[in-house]
DNA sequence: TCAAACTTTCAAAAATTATTGAAAGTTTAA
DNA sequence: TTAAACTTTCAATAATTTTTGAAAGTTTGA
């Protein structure tokens, strides 16, 4: 496989996945393509390389900068501004479980907490409903200590991490 | 909050997690519904309750069936075809682990080994893109290590294993 | 075998979400 | 200041995804 062939691939596949997980297509490729490119990019570039709007571009960037996994880079004696993405894997991956933690886990907790505190009146519906809404809680309150340790540990913890859980 | 109320706002909730993870309202409202029943529902139990039509039930139920959270439950000397859906949150999440691997981590690192094993022809740009494929792979298999473990173990690995971390 | 009871399929319609592009806004150098 | 260079906004449009509902399909009891 050619390098430009590779490239196209991989920002293909990554655009998929965002998709998957309900993050559109446009903010996931233009991840992908600041993740492999050694050099800060323009707005144009972006534009170009993977024939999106202007508009478009400006939008995503902005999410992306948002969600802590892109950054503006100023490039000295230039009017036009560079983007650039986190290279440090890990710390993508960290700071994914924090804002992940924080949009979408911690409100989910509140919901759960306040559903499952509802009056016992003994019925079997309300019952089942109690124990179920509350070992969601647990659930989401456990994968939620995870994510909050993977966010906040040093950067290689992931890997450590399953190191120590084979033992 | 009544029981009406606390059961509503859990679907409703549940409804949008899901469209933020990829899974379409629908989906994840049948699933919410099952979860908290104490009986079995039919197609047409469903459709009322939450005012959906026949072919998107039908069609849904199918999705979830897939994943392997909703079984068939014939009810004896009844025709008509029951819903109910795994009610052991453990078990749940470690279905949800093992078919998330299957069906997008195994795919991704496909690509990515894929994608990484392209030759090095020295310039910065394959060697940036030769780098961060092969990270975003230890990265990703990582992860899947850690799905599969959730997915294999007893019910309660995901408390345990926190617990754990936490020594 | 038939026909009632039920489920699935799928083309069309509706709803939602993403994208465009041009106008408005902002920044900076002179 | 001004105006060129650049970015953001947002209403309109396009693309995608979901939902509907009626027709086709299936199963079962008599």
């Amino acid at each position: 496989m050619k390098m430009t062939e590779a490239k196209d691939k991989f920002i293909q596949t990554w655009g998929s996945l965002g998709t998957l997980w309900g993050i559109n297509k446009a903010m996931a490729q233009i991840h992908a393509l600041l993740l492999i490119s050694p050099e800060p990019l323009s707005m144009e570039d972006i534009m170009e390389e993977l024939q999106i709007s202007r508009g478009n571009t400006s939008m995503n960037l902005r999410q992306l900068i948002d969600w802590g996994i892109v950054f503006k880079a100023s490039k000295a004696g230039e009017r036009k501004e560079y983007f650039t993405s986190e290279k440090d894997i890990n710390e993508l991956a960290r700071q994914i479980a924090r804002e992940r933690s924080r949009r979408e886990i911690q409100p989910t907790l509140k919901v759960l907490k306040e559903v499952s505190n509802i009056e016992d009146d003994g019925s079997a519906e309300t019952q089942e409903f109690i124990k179920q809404t509350k070992a969601l809680y647990e659930l989401a309150d456990t994968a939620d200590a995870i994510l909050n340790r993977i966010a906040n540990q040093e950067s290689n913890w992931l890997t450590k991490t399953f190191i120590k859980l084979l033992k």
